[in-house]
DNA sequence: TCTTACTTTAGAATCATTATCAATTAAAAA
DNA sequence: TTTTTAATTGATAATGATTCTAAAGTAAGA
């Protein structure tokens, strides 16, 4: 069986990267968090436990590069710094998030949803989408809850 | 008649800040690059010619100040800078962007376009939702008819 | 083995943003 | 009008994320 991590493997070697043991490590750990948000600070503690000897400065172009591979997506909820999500095996489009303004939470959308949407700003105003980010700010469904639960709120 | 000022100078009232002559600047310059999508220090550039004692502090306390206001919203494009853009009079949601991927301008779309989507997604995540970003990457009209002129591209 | 290109590490440098603090300004109270 | 109080500002220092640099390491091909 060949695994996810032989498919990314490929990739690097059809754009003639190598997959190194840090990158390797690096791409692990995002596998292994693939529901997370993670920052390249929060990426770099993480492959720390795997491969204590790997440099901050080797988690930023290991990301970056896979960025621009688009195995992963780089996002930025406004918190000051950059986060990093792999992007579904074989998606067109980057998923969408659900950012809890109470609870900080972020959910994922799979599902594309913009179809539509996306049909009209190409013909309406000429622009030919190649990708998309959409995120939504509001209350999450735990939050909802919980305030319906508690009459203090 | 009320300008747009006035207007902004009663919300600030209303949460008990005042219009300062640096903050009434600082406006003026949104106002007049309504198009654009500066940063806090292009911002600052533009301020100093009708206002040059002021500090780069002051703009990005004034920028603060707005955003959570609701008057303008905060945008990042992935460029390492938050861009801030005024918020259409009485608008319940920020607009969208269409940002080039060939030569970098960003351009607006004011209408909505989102009701179904966010509807689906409220019901189905039983998410509130409260605000959007929505930003599409891709070929903007002007690329667009310019390769298509060009037979060398 | 030699050469070449790629990759990594650690730390310095950069750049955007935020915090600090003394000075200024404006409004409120007397 | 004077006094008091709180808000605001400007300069600059501090912070924190990200990128750059230079020397050393690694791997593959000639």
């Amino acid at each position: 069986m060949e695994t996810r991590i032989d498919r990314i493997k490929k990739q690097l070697h059809a754009a003639s990267y190598k997959l190194t043991p840090q990158r390797e490590a690096t791409v692990r750990v995002l596998l292994d968090h693939e529901e997370d948000h993670l920052s390249a600070e929060d990426v770099y503690l993480l492959v720390k436990d795997i491969a204590p000897e790997i440099g901050l400065a080797t988690v930023y172009r290991t990301l970056e590069l896979l960025t621009e591979l688009k195995i992963v997506d780089k996002i930025n909820f406004g918190d000051g710094v950059s986060r990093y999500d792999l992007r579904q095996e074989g998606a067109a489009h980057f998923h969408h998030h659900l950012v809890c303004l109470e609870c900080g939470a972020v959910d994922e959308i799979q599902e594309d949803l913009l179809e539509d949407v996306e049909g009209v700003v190409e013909k309406r105003w000429n622009f030919q989408i190649k990708d998309h980010r959409l995120t939504f700010h509001g209350i999450c469904w735990r939050c909802h809850d919980r305030s319906s639960q508690d009459p203090s709120q």
